[in-house]
RNA sequence: GCACCUAUAGCUCAGUUGGAUAGAGCAACGGACUUCUAAUCCGUGUGUCGGGGGUUCGAAUCCUCCUAGGUGCACCA
């Protein structure tokens, strides 16, 4: 595919070499709109060095850098070098490119032979999953996906909370109150009224919480009692999560939680002593980091057990040893902001390399309208309600505007729950946002139905049409200011995907498809396709066929499905 | 108290490494379906870019102070 802003580069390099490549490169911008040229070079960088006023330099510029076969205009406008570039061209290299590429388009191998986690969702076993778990789930699933087209060997981890003196309190409450029948059919709910019985007892009664850290040290000790009970507990609750994975349709590489790394912790604080990096105080056992302006890191309590962040150390060592990753990426809400500065430094500070390579990737807070979630105050919205309400507004709609729809039920499914998850990837990640039913089943505008509507459009003409690739296309029939528009838009597609994986923000992709999805309603609208004649209407499907390969591939990174009819 | 994050149209948010007139969606109003799926498209916008100061040829974007909201700061995760 023709690289067009390496073009420009080349063109002011040939005529200019004050500055090289790099520089040109970095200095090239986008017009704000396509009627000032697709790539524009200011010149007032240039102003300095030739103590020239930049509009004197863009009209010598001008002068000399004669014509391209890529671009069919170069202009200057006041301080501004403006390209314009050739539309045949533009159009020929990208239509073929995605007809060529198809489902591969976009996709590289910048990543072969490097593997990189995705740590991600990580919910808390014996509690449910609510609303506040969508955003690292839906995040680090796209974040994955996107690794993986790049090449990377994407590897999904599912850290999950099924660890620590929690469980001592869930295994102390079962001991005194629980009953095995009544929590099996109903797991997380039953679990979480002992888990809440349990904190309100141990406020009026102290020494239930010497039981809860009891049974913890004995679980930790392998009692066979705690581990089986443990084993029990993790097993209901992990079913309730994959019924939300399936809807959802994720999948995780491994589910080594907390608990994995049980066993693993002695050798951490053997190495920190070794290296002179523990210390003691107040009966613990800390890592001081005053000297880098952050608390110290409690590695170890004064009764001897682990924490939350000897765990993640232990976890970020076996991971290096066990996959050799060129990049650990962990995606938890920026609560926890504090959290991986510490311990990334104390593994810094262990003498490893790799801590560079660990990556936080910080999410905003979701709340409700009427505060924070709170499992205990009952303010809680749990996933799998949102996903089902989802579905069916997703099936009314089916129901109201294509009744006679084959496979109803699935494309519900598919509609709902596009439009959660991309609901979730449309904003900054580190945004705050407040959960309210009316956004969530929200159909119309800038939506995931909106853009699975745009592909099942897309689908139908090439349908109706009776389309079948063929090479045999003249391309120079497409010159709608419509047409061009949306085939920028395709261009830019590979670029976006890199975007979105060099800040680990998937929401660019999400906002670059919506764009494409405008083009192509308005594409729709003005420009006839399947009343064309032969010629004009060849070339107008290939554009849809294209489009809806981009959208499908744009919809897949984000973990969206893409139905053909809906 | 200290640290980090956020602040852009009535609401929800974009705005790429500083650059040319600050943009979308929703809501509101008006228009387009006997014609390729109207979950669509077209039209209508008087914004102190939270406030002050600074750097710069040029600031929503960088620096600084202030204000408001959020989050975090030792035995929870």
């Amino acid at each position: 595919m023709i690289d067009f802003k390496k073009e420009v580069v080349n063109a002011i390099y040939n005529i200019e070499n004050s500055l090289d490549k790099e520089e040109i490169e970095r200095l090239i911008e986008i017009p704000p709109s396509y009627d000032m040229g697709d790539y524009a070079f200011p010149c007032f960088r240039l102003a300095k060095t030739f103590r020239k006023a930049p509009n004197l330099i863009a009209e010598e510029l001008k002068e000399k850098i004669g014509t391209s076969e890529f671009f069919e205009k170069i202009e200057n406008v006041g301080p501004y070098l403006n390209f314009f570039i050739n539309k045949e061209k533009l159009i020929e290299t990208t239509l073929e490119e995605i007809l060529a590429k198809k489902d591969e388009y976009g996709s590289s191998d910048i990543g072969k032979g490097r593997n990189i986690i995705v740590e991600f969702s990580s919910p808390n076993i014996a509690k449910p999953f609510h609303i506040g778990h969508i955003r690292s789930t839906v995040i680090g699933n796209s974040l994955y996906k996107i690794c993986k087209f790049l090449g990377f060997n994407a590897i999904a981890i599912n850290h999950l909370g099924d660890y620590g003196t929690q469980f001592g309190m869930l295994i102390a409450a079962y001991k005194k109150w629980g009953d095995r029948e009544v929590i099996e059919n109903d797991p997380i709910n039953e679990l979480l009224k002992l888990y809440v019985k349990f904190n309100t007892e141990a406020e009026k009664d102290e020494s239930l919480k010497d039981e809860a850290r009891y049974w913890f040290r004995e679980l930790e000790n392998g009692n066979e009692d705690a581990v089986e009970l443990w084993q029990w507990i993790r097993d209901v609750s992990l079913k309730e999560f994959n019924r939300v994975y399936d809807l959802l349709n994720i999948t995780f590489d491994s589910y080594a939680g907390e608990s994995f790394y049980s066993d693993k912790m002695g050798r951490v604080i053997e190495e920190l002593e070794e290296k002179g990096l523990l210390k003691e105080s107040e009966g613990a056992k800390i890592v001081d980091l005053e000297e880098y302006d952050m608390p110290p890191a409690l590695i170890q309590k004064k009764d001897g057990s682990t924490l939350y962040i000897t765990r993640d150390i232990a976890a970020a060592i076996y991971r290096k040893e066990h996959y050799d990753f060129y990049k650990n990426i962990y995606v938890v809400a920026s609560q926890q902001n504090l959290h991986f500065k510490q311990w990334f430094k104390v593994v810094e500070l262990m003498g490893y390399e790799w801590a560079k390579d660990c990556i936080h990737v910080p999410f905003g807070m979701v709340s409700l309208e009427d505060g924070t979630l709170s499992t205990r105050k009952g303010r809680v919205v749990y996933l799998e309600d949102v996903l089902k309400k989802a579905i069916d507004g997703a099936s009314r709609i089916i129901e109201d505007k294509n009744p006679n729809l084959d496979n109803k039920e699935e494309v519900a499914k598919q509609v709902g729950i596009g439009a959660v998850v991309f609901q979730e990837l449309f904003n900054s990640r580190i945004k705050d946002y407040v959960f309210t039913w009316d956004r969530t089943l929200s159909f119309e505008g800038e939506t995931g139905p909106y853009v699975q509507y745009t592909h099942a459009r897309a689908n139908s003409l090439l349908e109706k049409g009776n389309f079948n690739v063929d090479d045999n296309v003249d391309y120079t029939l497409l010159k709608e200011e419509d047409e061009i528009d949306l085939v920028r838009l395709l261009y830019n597609f590979p670029n976006i995907v890199y975007d979105a994986f060099d800040k680990l923000e998937p929401s660019f992709i999400t906002r670059h498809i919506v764009e494409i999805a405008k083009a192509f309603n308005k594409f729709y609208n003005s420009c006839p396709i399947l009343s064309s004649e032969e010629g004009l209407k060849k070339a107008r499907l290939n554009l849809v066929y294209a489009t809806k390969i981009v959208i499908k591939t744009g919809l897949g990174l984000l973990g969206i499905e893409a139905p053909d009819k809906m």
